[in-house]
DNA sequence: GCCGGATTTGGGCAATTGTCCTATAAGGGG
DNA sequence: CCCCTTATAGGACAATTGCCCAAATCCGGC
């Protein structure tokens, strides 16, 4: 990647304005001051606001996808993978204690702002859904493969809401570790102790 | 209270638009079509939208004690008091399944605003968190018991997070249903069996 | 060197925002 | 009946918003 297109540039500034100030709070100036280029030269790449959005949208999907696929790649068994996604808590732990999750927190705006975007960014959510469904189907579980993924999508969402509110780094790390303990509950016990 | 004020009108209806809709998203013009009065009212009861703002977290939180303050006076056991707490996703699926926890949803959105009733805002979180403490307390967990507040208050934020996410009711239940199992685990066990 | 499409610019559009002011009721006490 | 505080109405304000356009600039192919 030599060379990044203007409207690469644009939507990872957005992308970023977006996580860090909400989808609503971030304008067009922001974004134009972010990217260094004038206000005007939007409509060029972008007719609208909310084709930015998707841009952004589309981004994190591919940027999701690509993650999880590069966990799948590292040829570790399932239970290793489950534990890279439970560890992203405290790989972006420092963005998390002051923005949120970046995939719960948007989800959460455009449902308010009943955005047609909404299904797109739920996607990502279900990204991370069936590729957990799929980590967990491997290990063993079943029918609960499923609802062990929502499970530990909650715990993470959760984990995360709370760091940001009381901006506690401690917090996080205590909730991976009873994740890490849970995870580990569920392991099929072919040979119980 | 045979009458309501001018002022707690505008509190209930901004009350309920930012948890609707938001609080950036939500403007002066809404809430005065909300009550049914003229825009240019406003500035006489409240002279910034910060303001209505505070009314409206104070409210919360007045109403937050109020009910907290209602389970205590009940006279169960600290663990049916925490059950109480836990089955507030039930009692508020409805509206959860569309705008979230809103408590934790206007966390979020004013952290992302960096404003300055933020901490106001937390301050709900806290009136959980002691509350919580205090009953885990009871219980007998001693040291642990804050731990053990913050983490049932993650549960529910992610529980309420992804319920609002993938719109599934039958989610938050089984996130119940959990929960209570867990609380269950952390009864100290005085005869081990 | 010149041309033509791709790109960028700066400004302007109508609409909406929060804020503020003045004029007008309303309504009870003297 | 008049006055005075409380309350309401309607509109004006500067600023900002997303959106849009015409003119300028860039830049590779002929």
């Amino acid at each position: 990647m030599a060379q990044q297109t203007t409207k690469d540039r644009i939507a990872e500034a957005a992308d970023q304005l977006f996580y860090e100030r909400g989808f609503e709070a971030t304008s067009f100036a922001d974004i134009a001051a972010a990217v260094g280029i004038s206000r005007g030269n939007f409509y060029y790449h972008f007719k609208t606001k909310d084709e930015i959005l998707e841009a952004v949208i589309a981004r994190r999907m591919a940027n999701t996808r690509a993650m999880l696929n590069g966990w799948q790649a590292e040829g570790g068994s399932p239970q290793q993978r489950i534990i890279c996604f439970i560890r992203i808590l405290i790989a972006n732990q420092a963005k998390i204690t002051v923005y949120g999750c970046p995939v719960g927190t948007l989800v959460a705006e455009l449902g308010k702002l009943d955005h047609a975007a909404q299904d797109q960014a739920n996607a990502i959510f279900t990204l991370f859904r069936t590729w957990l469904r799929r980590q967990f189907g491997e290990l063993g579980c079943g029918a609960e493969s499923d609802a062990l993924a929502m499970h530990l999508l909650a715990r993470s969402q959760g984990g995360a809401t709370l760091a940001q509110a009381f901006r506690d780094v401690e917090f996080i790390n205590r909730e991976v570790e009873l994740m890490l303990d849970w995870l580990q509950d569920q392991l099929p016990k072919d040979h119980p102790a």
